[in-house]
DNA sequence: TGCAAATATACAAACGTTTGCACAAATCGC
DNA sequence: GCGATTTGTGCAAACGTTTGTATATTTGCA
């Protein structure tokens, strides 16, 4: 590969000044500059970043950690981060943990390493606090997006959660469905606390007293949405509202087991707008999360700085799960 | 940051010893090792891969260059290739093109910029020829995968298009279906002319004429499925294989809207085991494409310095869409 | 005891950039 | 036409490692 020091050589000038005409400082004169780019060009000349980066003590790359990139909530995160920092000259390095608190720990020391320009982080299940992003990353800029540890400093990037839990519980009050109850996530994960406190928040409003029987808890897959599904219909419910899509399908399994109808008899709106939610019959109504633009917020957020706390708001996606005639 | 002039300072040693200590060389004496190691730990050393890499002439990042990182086909891909490159050291850096040829060339720049130990590519669409990725990467390994120049020297990983292909259209002839169109992809791809010759081969085989008035190419999304789905019916047909799954939601629509019963009196196969296609009414029978373990193959490949031609076989699963009663 | 061999560490250069400082040449003001 | 300023380039150090070679120390053996 050739460096700039074959360029200077080539030209009869010093390194120092390839250096800077190619960084296009203003003080190289016009004429060696282009006599440079024309070389540079001529001899196929690539910057290497790394040399670079070691020398400026900074990098051109942002660091992305999330549970799996095959989710599609999260690679659309990392697909909106990507196309904001590319633009911006960034290159995103990605790491997975798997839901594994020891694999967060590796992935974020692996960044520190490479001296990522930033960290834009979505925590591991298994995660319990903030404490370890502090200590491992230190002043490298983090922004933390989803799952989010509210005591860890810096910019925050989270769907607003309780208001969308919110809104989806009024519409199925509103709808007319009598006894409503939710399957909730983990009450380890903020996300899951917000999305129960907006369910409860609505019915208070309306004057229906919470009923914590008809919560279910960590129904997060398929298998255990369809069982609490079940629990729900023996508990007499006539709706749901479900912090995540999965669980909704499972539950959707269970009403179809035991011949009742959606919506006409039994409502159901899900989180999160996976893809099939809207092809599945009945269609599924959701709170629509915007991960694509979650990314863009974070990007930005690293690009800008910011330290502030983002709320994206949630959209409430009405399909026939939940429309009641 | 510490670094290991900073430890070799502490110790009364050189740099060089440190380095050797740490790299666990066994120049060095046992004793001197565990101060090195000790000291390192009591002042929270890390090494940093920057200046390591640029010394060494060597990386520890591998290139990904997909279309799009959020489609489920290749987040798969990606996972899959992280988590075996994760296992062996190396982490991926992650570019996406949007099916633009501009971006994948400013991408495979990047990539060699960062003097990456390899590149996993997936071509955009827009690209016609494997040429400006011979010039720009040079001899850095590079490992195909999915979307595959033949010409292009290394290894490349494809799925079993055709073979796929052929046992998707026998499965329609076997299960009686007379007319058999097919929902073609684009010609410029060569995964997509595969799927076309498996299609037309399961035909011969069973003595059905080829007709090229029921092959709708360029169908590739919900939308122009819907128009394909439609002239097939026009056309007489009771059954098609389609290259995608959006598009064989798209005729599955068209299906709908004229009353045509699936699978009684049409039968559909579609390409891509997307996560929806088991969810939708009817489910749809599809050609599995084991993504997340061609990624696994694509890093395997680039571990091993391999530069075969890995297939990957693709997996018929039957749904409701083609079991004809 | 003395010399060769083995062991452990130091020295210094290198990877390819960037950048503060020095210096030479050109330009300007008066 | 002289000093002061501007303009353009070179020199050399630095970023944090790694590694070939040299040197110092220890060990082994006769």
């Amino acid at each position: 590969m050739t460096t700039i020091t074959d360029i200077a050589a080539a030209l009869g000038i010093t390194p120092s000044t390839v250096s800077r005409a190619l960084a296009g400082s203003s003080r190289v004169k016009e004429e060696t500059r282009r006599a440079v780019e024309k070389k540079a060009k001529e001899m196929g000349y690539e910057r290497n970043v790394v040399a670079s980066n070691l020398r400026k003590g900074a990098s051109s790359i942002v660091g992305i950690v999330v549970p799996r990139i095959h989710r599609e909530f999260f690679s659309n995160c990392i697909g909106g981060a990507e196309s904001v920092l590319n633009q911006a000259g960034y290159n995103v390095l990605i790491c997975q943990t798997i839901e594994s608190f020891e694999s967060e720990v590796k992935a974020l020391k692996t960044l520190k390493n490479y001296r990522v320009a930033g960290v834009l982080l979505s925590h591991a299940i298994e995660s319990r606090s903030g404490d370890h992003v502090k200590e491992i990353l230190g002043n490298t800029p983090l922004v933390q997006f989803d799952r989010v540890f509210p005591d860890l400093a810096g910019a925050k990037i989270v769907g607003d959660n309780c208001d969308g839990a919110f809104k989806a519980t009024l519409h199925l009050i509103q709808a007319g469905y009598k006894r409503i109850g939710t399957l909730a996530g983990y009450m380890s994960s903020q996300a899951y606390v917000e999305r129960l406190a907006g369910y409860r928040l609505a019915l208070e409003r309306a004057g229906i007293p919470f009923d914590p029987s008809i919560v279910y808890e960590n129904t997060i897959v398929r298998e255990t949405g369809y069982e609490a599904g079940l629990k729900a219909i023996e508990a007499g419910c006539d709706a749901l509202y479900s912090s995540g899509a999965f669980n909704a399908l499972g539950a959707i399994d269970a009403l179809k087991e035991k011949g009742i109808s959606i919506p006409d008899q039994f409502g159901i709106v899900g989180t999160a707008n996976e893809g099939f939610t809207a092809l599945i019959n009945p269609s599924l109504s959701t709170l629509g999360q915007h991960p694509f633009e979650m990314g863009q917020a974070a990007a930005r957020a690293f690009l800008e700085g910011s330290t502030d706390t983002e709320i994206i708001p949630m959209e409430l996606i009405i399909r026939e799960s939940s429309r009641k005639h």
